[in-house]
DNA sequence: GACCAGGCACATC
DNA sequence: GATGTGCATGGT
């Protein structure tokens, strides 16, 4: 194995042969996966559906039903997620920013550049850089590789890039060696979430990774 | 009971 | 600029 480029290629290869696509991100509409990708926050995928679900069976899943509603009321709904209170006000804000920049249309932000948007996202309160991507690369379709606790921790390991990096650094890496593909992207963060949480918990040790094989 | 989950903002040093 | 803390549910 010579250089990070073709690692990088060899370890989504590695994944993508053992445990095959994804079909991230489980979702109806894009309007969800931006919902879901702001309660996904530090919590566990389960928990998001369950709040997913209840603003769906409360016909609640909109953004200017959102908007108009009482912030205790959002949360109650939202409550299997976690962090409720704090997470009604993000969505609150990210809806805010949806209706008043595109008029809730997913057509009109996809549109937009994708640096621009970015920017903007990073602006509303409670979305960073994780969740900003992850409205990107999963709800816009932009070719944005999203960085998680995961990629940090595999990469780390891996000696590949040390922990001290911040986001941009470790995205930069995938930038530079991939191509900006948007389905290659979804696929391999799909995957490193899939391999992380069945081994590269913090406090467990590559327990039968798949990955082992490209420790230094 | 400890640990963990598809983070982020804010305070403090 | 680095480090620490609050936010909170539900599963293992």
């Amino acid at each position: 194995m010579k250089n990070t480029k073709e690692i990088l290629y060899s370890i989504y290869q590695c994944l993508y042969d053992r445990y095959g696509p994804q079909l991230w991100w489980p979702a109806e509409d894009p309007f969800e996966v931006m919902v879901g990708a702001i309660l996904t926050q530090n919590t566990n995928w389960k928990n998001v559906e369950r709040a997913i679900n209840n603003l769906k069976e409360a016909n609640l899943l909109d953004p200017y039903k959102i908007q108009k509603m009482k912030s205790q009321k959002l949360a109650s709904l939202i409550r299997p997620a976690g962090y409720f209170n704090v997470k009604a006000g993000r969505l609150k804000a990210f809806v805010q920013y949806f209706i008043s920049h595109y008029s809730a249309s997913v057509e009109a932000m996809k549109g937009e550049k994708t640096e621009v948007l970015r920017e903007n996202l990073l602006n509303v309160k409670g979305i960073g850089p994780e969740t900003a991507d992850s409205i990107l690369l999963y709800a816009l379709e932009h070719p944005v590789f999203v960085i998680d606790a995961y990629t940090k921790r595999i990469l780390s390991r891996h000696k590949i890039l040390d922990g001290s990096h911040n986001y941009e650094a470790y995205q930069q890496l995938f930038h530079e060696s991939l191509p900006l593909d948007t389905e290659l992207f979804n696929e391999y963060h799909a995957l490193i979430v899939r391999v992380g949480k069945e081994h590269c918990r913090t406090k467990q040790v590559c327990n039968g990774c798949p990955l082992s094989i490209f420790l230094p």
